[in-house]
DNA sequence: TGTACATCAGTGAACGCGCGTTCACTGATGTAC
DNA sequence: TGTACATCAGTGAACGCGCGTTCACTGATGTAC
């Protein structure tokens, strides 16, 4: 009879499953190695056999998140038919992503919050061997970005947003939205009722349309 | 001759300048009573005459980085001189709330982090005596909040914004500052240059004026 | 097909750390008479 | 004006906590011959 847990095959994501959860329930700060490594019923020690810390196994947990957020955002643009008028169309794919954003965030605060938790001693460099602090530093390997990247250029060709200021169109429309994310889920928009919470989420959002097309 | 440190006279004054400026150089993590009492030369126990715990030694360190901000904000109000057409006054004042939150934020990074940290166990409850998260349930009682209201007040006054638009526009013209703030503090804006940082502020300071004109 | 042996992937005990907090205490200060 | 005494505002030692991490180890697995 095999004696369990020797030899798990798995343990990897097994963990990274398990920190997952953990950030889930309580963000950041509750990624802990020895509790991931209680819930998959493993001594803390093994978790060392697959990470070189637990600034690793957080980095794990951080690109799963955002896995999870652009899947969301990927949900939210397949959720209503794409739109004949080329204006129409890019204003819709624009309006979804920063709802899917916004309500991935409220849906799963915990994984939010780690998506974009500030970067921790210990996360690992990137592919170019260079240490960094942030794990992507190139905006456009953020891959919910390189798909307002996408929105934005389709606002350019649909004429209403004009070329020259395309430049930076991006940031603003995501500090919008996320700024009301964090706000919500952390500040003093936490205590607004559900329903004035979608109007504020409304507003934004066409505050954000609306900054676009005019400039 | 009198022995120092005993009746220090000003503790609980002396203990939060102290937690104040840990939390400026190392964000609200660093918000440690020990460390706190070290600073000022006086043992750990001595902190307890004057605060409940560690909680409220960070409530108070959160109001004075919230005062720091307003303070900034003022300066910015009166950096450049007032306007006499009512819709461009209006919208400096504007500029200048958007542009002073943002320099305090790079300017302050860990205090700016501290004012807008989520709640923490301990901390004290609001003056109507219910338990409540986040000091300032009433957003009229964030003060950057109101000098916005005041703002945007103008702007309909001005005939710039339509009143059906003006609910709600605080939170979409703070959203997209409070959201560029977090990116460039803790997120990938980051890594980008002051140049480009620069352009970042001012496209979304542009984008924020713009959308609020233009519904 | 067996077998010796290297390597792999676990174990459990232990360490050091710094934190918030509690305890019994004591010297300094203020006040009633 | 003195003095007894309550109270105030400190002290230092200690506790418990849970963390990340290291250590020497051992049983399971895979491979060369």
């Amino acid at each position: 009879m095999r004696r369990p847990n020797y030899h798990h095959g798995d343990l990897a994501n097994a963990l990274t499953t398990a920190a997952t959860d953990l950030a889930r329930e309580g963000g950041p700060e509750a990624v802990v190695l020895r509790e991931a490594a209680r819930q998959v019923g493993v001594s803390a020690t093994a978790a060392y056999r697959h990470f070189a810390g637990q600034g690793e196994l957080l980095h794990g947990v951080k690109l799963q998140a955002m896995d999870l957020l652009v899947e969301r955002l990927h949900q939210e643009l397949a959720r209503t038919p794409a739109l004949p008028d080329p204006a129409a169309e890019a204003a819709r794919r624009l309006r979804a992503l920063g709802y899917g954003y916004l309500s991935f965030a409220l849906a799963e605060p915990g994984l939010f919050r780690t998506a974009f938790c500030p970067p921790v001693r210990g996360e690992p460099t990137d592919q170019s061997g260079t240490p960094s602090d942030w794990p992507v530093p190139d905006l456009n390997e953020v891959t919910p970005y390189a798909m307002l990247v996408e929105a934005l250029d389709a606002f350019v060709q649909a004429g209403i947003l004009r070329p020259q200021s395309r430049p930076w169109a991006e940031v603003f429309a995501w500090s919008a939205v996320h700024g009301l994310a964090t706000l919500m889920l952390d500040g003093p928009l936490g205590h607004v009722t559900p329903a004035e919470r979608d109007q504020a989420i409304e507003r934004t959002l066409d505050g954000v349309a609306a900054g676009l097309a005019a400039i």
